[in-house]
DNA sequence: GCGCCTAACTAAATCGATTCAGACAGCGAG
DNA sequence: CTCGCTGTCTGAATCGATTTAGTTAGGCGC
């Protein structure tokens, strides 16, 4: 019968009067001993209820624990709700699955901004974000493989989409029909707060933020081809990508007299875009004829619906499942450009 | 200058002159050396590039990990993109990250059904969902503190909504308006896979689920007060909470000819029943006026949207907060109930 | 000056496995 | 008969920490 404490393979051994290297391998090397002494192991670990080797002390004396820790810029909260976030984690954890790996969700956003200790028990690291916070890169085991994701860790592999031709490709399209009047809603452009209107210029400079810079970038170009002055785009900025936060600064938006308001708004992400049309359906607007709207990121909620979102597609999916082979070893540890696919919605047909 | 391998607890108590016992006390009972002394070895540390004691070494000798793992009942991929899973992994992350333990993804669809072996690193669990297979239920070591949200493990804390008033409450209020004709939408119904038409004694009597035998008994309970005929009422069912697989069955219903056609339909999810108002929407039927519709759970893409969902809230960031202070011992370890809140939308006023 | 207490520090056992370098037996070849 | 090989199995070192029991030195009261 099983004791209260879990039974050890040491004990297992002496049990069975075998030495804890053949117990050992009767769960790890089938290959190195008898199949009969092994089936004589296997019975009398089952008889005591000893359910194989323990997962620390073999991690300890391996060095690998199979599992994979994910370090996520965002809170969990937020990347967890977050659409994106959350196909990029199912991509890495359909890959991880399928190799006998666990996934470890670490949060950027900790209390003290520095990685929990228990983080160095894995085996590989896949970095999801923006900017996270230096000092947390520097946390990271350096001897362990890492990719980075929608941004570069110096001399590490790392997954991008390929924004700056996915955002001049649905420019483009909308463009197809001038607008009365054009604008922009950016997400988390700046790296100080700032929730509204924003100058363009000042948008262009700070450049830290890559994605949302190279996307702007695609936009200018278009503009540029449909002869748009860009000086005439008013541009707006969201501090977080969440119904609540885009909400006032769409209300304004929305609240300017017909002259000013923009008949087109070309967001930074689907959820900035699906705020617009529900606040806009919500006013009576007609879409797309009062406004037209375009997306990013290509999200289920914003296709799942009607009318459908006109975006571009990033597969999320397909980032973590590469991400995923690359810290695993399976794929080489190189820099990995994906394409996108414009989604031509009824938002702006 | 750190060395290419990580320099070690023991080589830094070499390198400075004084026990590994002191080294350790530095980093984990500051009151246990003198001040001096720790500075001394955290300034050596430092300089070596040591990065504190290795976690999996630590692990093995304390026994703990700081990590909680959670296991989904059904894939990662489809746990990570369903919104209600999600909110629940986002109120238990809330928690854990306040007392600086780490979240480790376990899925109960894994390749063999068996639980990976580096689950065991694990301090606690937290097992979500309908029907864990019992193998898997037996893997978990049992001395460690498990709790089990929305369904029972024998002998085990457990976190639940209540879904028998909450199912009341919603029928209560769609049924004051009398729809000319009613509709269930039941979700994951039947053991045996079932995508459509069902019946309803059928349905009443494969009890093995749960949550939508509680929400049926909510309904039914309403039907009578209301003077409804349950046999009149038909019910379909749908095998799982997905956009793909809920749109055959409900095109098929909204198929039917005007007179068969429901003006009413309970859904069992919000999913399902933004699916509905979705499909319906596209062939420009009127909400509510040609069809009413609810759904279950009050996800934010259900209330982010026009028109706002009808539905009943349950508090899954509540519930995985309670979840995950029960499996750290910061809350007794019984068995919760929580309450719900109807929210009345436009799809039924 | 003596005894006692406390603060500061250390030696060594331990957590539970994996794995390398043999030991030993049996067998076929020469 | 002996040699070497192969197939099994074992002894013991090791992974990198934590922690208990114990030693030493210094301070204080009397």
């Amino acid at each position: 019968m099983p004791s209260s404490r879990r039974i050890t393979l040491k004990e297992l051994a002496r049990h069975l009067g075998v030495s804890t290297a053949s117990v050992s391998n009767a769960f790890n090397r089938p290959d190195q001993l008898s199949h009969a002494l092994r089936e004589r192991i296997l019975a009398e670990a089952r008889r005591l209820g000893y359910r194989g080797p323990d997962a620390k002390a073999r991690s300890l004396r391996t060095g690998r624990s199979q599992i994979v820790a994910v370090l996520l810029a965002e809170s969990l909260t937020y990347s967890l709700n977050d659409a994106v976030a959350s196909e990029l984690l199912s991509g890495i954890a359909e890959v991880l699955d399928a190799h006998g790996h666990t996934l470890l969700l670490l949060s950027g956003r900790q209390a003290n901004d520095r990685m929990p200790d228990s983080a160095s028990i894995a085996d590989g690291f896949i970095v999801y974000g923006l900017m996270p916070s230096p000092a947390l890169l520097g946390d990271l085991p350096s001897q362990r493989p890492q990719v980075a994701v929608d941004f570069d860790i110096e001399g590490r592999a790392s997954v991008h989409v390929d924004n700056e031709p996915a955002a001049h490709a649905i420019a483009r399209h909308a463009l197809k029909t001038p607008p009365r009047r054009a604008g922009i809603i950016n997400l988390r452009l700046t790296e100080r707060a700032c929730n509204g209107r924003i100058d363009a210029d000042q948008a262009l400079l700070s450049a830290h933020q890559t994605i949302t810079r190279a996307r702007l970038d695609g936009f200018y170009r278009a503009f540029d081809e449909c002869g748009l002055d860009p000086a005439s785009v008013p541009m707006w900025n969201i501090e977080e990508n969440t119904f609540d936060v885009c909400t006032p600064v769409i209300e304004a938006i929305l609240d300017l007299p017909d002259a000013e308001r923009p008949d087109l708004l070309l967001c930074m992400s689907d959820r900035i875009a699906l705020t617009v049309l529900t606040l806009a359906e919500r006013r009576g607007l007609r879409i797309p004829e009062d406004l037209r709207i375009t997306g990013f990121d290509g999200i289920a909620e914003g296709q799942y619906r009607s009318p459908r979102l006109t975006t571009v597609r990033q597969d999320s999916v397909e980032k973590g499942r590469i991400a995923a082979r690359t810290v695993l070893g399976l794929e080489a540890a190189t820099s990995r450009l994906l394409t996108t696919e414009l989604l031509v919605g009824e938002t702006c047909p």
